[in-house]
DNA sequence: TGGATTCTGATAGACGTCTATCATTTTCAT
DNA sequence: ATGAAAATGATAGACGTCTATCAGAATCCA
């Protein structure tokens, strides 16, 4: 009952410890006739390496670094809270964490820069935010070529040699976003109008399509109006959003897609409260929860950013372990929030 | 910047490594004044001990059995496939997971006499849905008393002495479907039917508390049907629903708290096309998943089995390795599907 | 002050795996 | 058949912690 050893393996293949140590750690040497009746014992007996007793031998550490973008973006600096909780609770898995967050948001070159100053005697493995540029995914299939690990996160770099991505699916939620407040403003007819960052940032443009899809083809009775570009900036976000709402009578629903959602608020909580206007936002933040528990806003998307640090650690952690294996990671999935159901 | 040892403690506290351990593993005959000293060095060094090297030295195992409901209950059955998959995964942490099914739904007699059975001897930590009634609470002490760690999973037992409970809040998820199915109603004024299993089980009382509670409030113009009991049978829930709507053409929206979600669709479908009725329903499976997709329901409640079970060892592990440490876990959220955002 | 009692130290071996080195055997080309 | 090269075996020590045992020191009580 007692779990197999590699002594139990070189007994059952009839080898010596060096040899299925060999195999084990793909070390040259061995003839390939030897390689598989080790392996064979492996199977037989079920063998699964204790990576305790591994790692403690090679003295394993993982030193993983997350790349973020710098700047006050509300979502990113929780996702550095989470990094830094995560970091101290990885202590004890042998594992350190370091943030740096030098780059600025949506700057390919100087996020390209980086990598290339990334020392494999120093690191293991890293987790960047990507911007979308082919000067990045050169970058990245150097650190790959320099022996580390890399993957992406929240923001993929399709089409890189980036090893795994962590994050959600933008145009997924962009539907999810669309079924919502289509479903909100039935029975009302009117115009529903969206706010986004920027046009020019990947995830809001993915947003906007998948949204657009659902209302275009479930919704058809509400009518949509040209996305207002408020640059997540909370004042610029108010003040386009107050005047579309003051000149358009018939608007009944807003999506907001970035951040800048304490302008959104802002610019509702001037409205007379007879006009009723369904809003869904995105990400969860002190404004945006506020927004939810006073009735301002229906409801919230979300990405759980502490369990995408926790999800890009652990795959950081068994792409160095060099796992092959089954066990798919449980996908970050788009989190809905109203009032009710708020953590 | 290597991490410190027993080794360092030992020197910088000036006393031994048996003493150092004895302080460690709580073994006495160490006086006071040298504890202190030993934990002071500790604290000054930052020193964790490498529960690696702890673990592979005393030979630790973590013996787990999970208590789960007998029958046909399709929740219960996919929280035993994700049991058995994560049992396999758990296997390279030293950890073996037993399943046990042999209980009855509902019948806490049958459950406390399984608990009384279990033996220290060959199991060291347990999770099992509870069945709320003083004999589990017993034996839930007893069980503690022989020395084994006990959690309750999806189902509670409060006021026991269970180390903890990994589900979640049933009054919550009944409140967010309330505001779901308030906010899919609106404009339309109507009467709202709810299904549940059975009134007896405590988990549907609550959702129907906190349901009841939104919808007073804040939706006032719905009025509610007296609850249809359907004791999680579809071809009961089918009739029962199928009546009540035909017999009641004001029916705008359905809430089904229980299981049975294939006789609701089935109800649903042999409606004519032009009478639209808005479902929110609970727990995602293969049905639920089938009639969001085909636009009968607009929206399920669910609890990430997979996660629950994930949390549960977790919490389990951690109890026995004695760690009183800060990070909460992340509580199990209500998630809330609709056709775009399916996993 | 003595002896009993309680603390503390020293040491050795174990846990399962890795690494390194050196010795031995097998294989291969000539 | 010979020597070189390749494959395999044997062994020892390490990783950080635990357990057990015995010896030695400090403390206590009478």
């Amino acid at each position: 009952m007692t779990r197999p050893t590699i002594h139990d393996v070189a007994r059952e293949a009839g080898v010596s410890l060096s040899t299925v140590d060999r195999v084990l750690n793909e070390r040259d040497g061995v003839r390939q006739n030897t390689k598989t009746r080790v392996q064979e014992a492996i199977d037989k007996l079920g063998f699964q390496r204790n990576l305790a007793a591994a790692n403690l031998s090679r003295k394993r550490r993982y030193r993983l670094a997350f790349i973020l973008p710098d700047g006050p973006n509300a979502f990113m600096r929780t996702l550095e809270e989470d990094l830094c909780e995560a970091a101290s609770a990885a202590v004890r898995d042998l594992t350190s964490i370091e943030t740096i967050k030098k780059v600025p948001p949506f700057d390919a070159g100087a996020l390209a820069d980086l990598l290339r100053k990334l020392d494999p005697e120093t690191l293991d493995g890293v987790a960047i935010v990507a911007t979308d540029a082919t000067v990045v995914r050169i970058a990245v299939r150097e650190l790959r070529a320099r022996g580390i690990a890399v993957i992406t996160l929240v923001s993929d770099l399709p089409g890189s040699e980036r090893q795994g991505f962590i994050g959600i699916d933008n145009v997924q939620a962009g539907r999810t976003a669309g079924s919502l407040l289509g479903r909100f403003c039935r029975g009302r007819q009117g115009r529903i109008a969206m706010v986004t960052g920027s046009m020019l940032v990947r995830d809001h443009a993915e947003r906007r399509l998948g949204f657009e899809q659902v209302l275009r083809t479930e919704f058809p009775e509400q009518s949509l109006i040209a996305p207002l570009e408020g640059f997540d900036d909370k004042d610029r976000v108010r003040e386009q959003l107050a005047a579309k709402l003051a000149e358009d009578p018939e608007v009944i629903g807003v999506y907001s897609m970035g951040a800048g959602n304490r302008g959104i608020a802002e610019a509702l909580a001037e409205l007379s409260g007879e006009r009723a206007i369904s809003v869904v936002a995105h990400e969860l933040t002190r404004f945006s929860r506020e927004a939810l528990l006073d009735g301002t806003f229906d409801a919230v998307l979300h990405q759980n950013s502490r369990r995408e640090v926790e999800s890009a650690i652990r795959l950081l952690r068994e792409i160095l372990d060099g796992q092959t294996d089954t066990s798919r990671p449980e996908p970050i999935g788009i989190e809905i929030f109203m009032r009710d159901n708020l953590p």
